[in-house]
DNA sequence: ATTATTGTATTAATCTATTAATACAAGATG
DNA sequence: CATCTTGTATTAATAGATTAATACAATAAT
């Protein structure tokens, strides 16, 4: 694996992240065990107490369970799973609009920069 | 003025994120001469020394400079302004779009999502 | 039964962002 | 000339993020 962090953000908000992006993008599907705390450490290189962080996070917001000795699974509910994509497909879209309204972009101009950025990969 | 800055991230990104969309939206126009360090400071509530530093910041990518007594000034070089604009939106967009693909909403979602956010507005 | 692996907790150390308190230099202002 | 306002520099203190080194508890694996 092996992520580059921003050096701009903690490393606990970074992995929480990336952890949810994993759960939204489908690579940590619901009810799947998820890797131990010291192997996600080695992995990310990061110090386990940090992922640890990330994942009591995670729990915080139902998304992942922890059973002692066994391990960390993803939430069971695939309707949370399945919200998360949603809500975060809304909140970035709202939060991009609102910067780019910030520096005084048109609305036709915001939607021709999303096409053509999107028809650069075709 | 008055801002609330984010917990995760240092205040002075904030402050060179926040300097630099003034620029970009004509707020703080090319020769305008900006508010001294200490009313700054005073203004968004934090320490000069913050404040100095997102400025020192603005001056390394030559979008102001100082003149030791008489006050700091945003660049003579209206080339520079008008391409921060355009750097910016194209960054955030291309930035925008590439975490819409992380968690993997196509193409016609993710254009969808942004016009149905622009309609909301009108 | 023993061992290995899991999550969890604790405590100290380190590093960095921020605050705070000043001081200095230089030009503008009165 | 004296004073005020600039930017700038320095140093110490504080707060928070991260690392580090362990230890414990519970259960799965052997």
């Amino acid at each position: 694996m092996s992520y580059k962090f921003d050096e701009s953000q903690p490393i606990y908000l970074q992995l929480i992240e990336i952890f949810k992006t994993n759960i939204a993008n489908g690579t940590w599907k619901a009810g799947e065990k998820i890797d131990s705390v010291r192997n996600l450490a080695l992995d990310f290189a990061v110090n386990p107490n940090t992922v640890q962080r990330a994942l009591v996070e995670l729990e915080n917001i139902g998304l992942a369970y922890s059973q002692r000795t066994s391990g960390r699974f993803i939430t069971q509910n695939q309707e949370l799973t399945r919200n998360l994509k949603h809500e975060m497909a809304e909140n970035k879209t709202r939060d991009f609009v609102k910067q780019m309204q910030a520096i005084d972009i048109e609305q036709k101009a915001i939607l021709d920069l999303v096409q053509r950025c999107l028809s650069l990969e075709e």
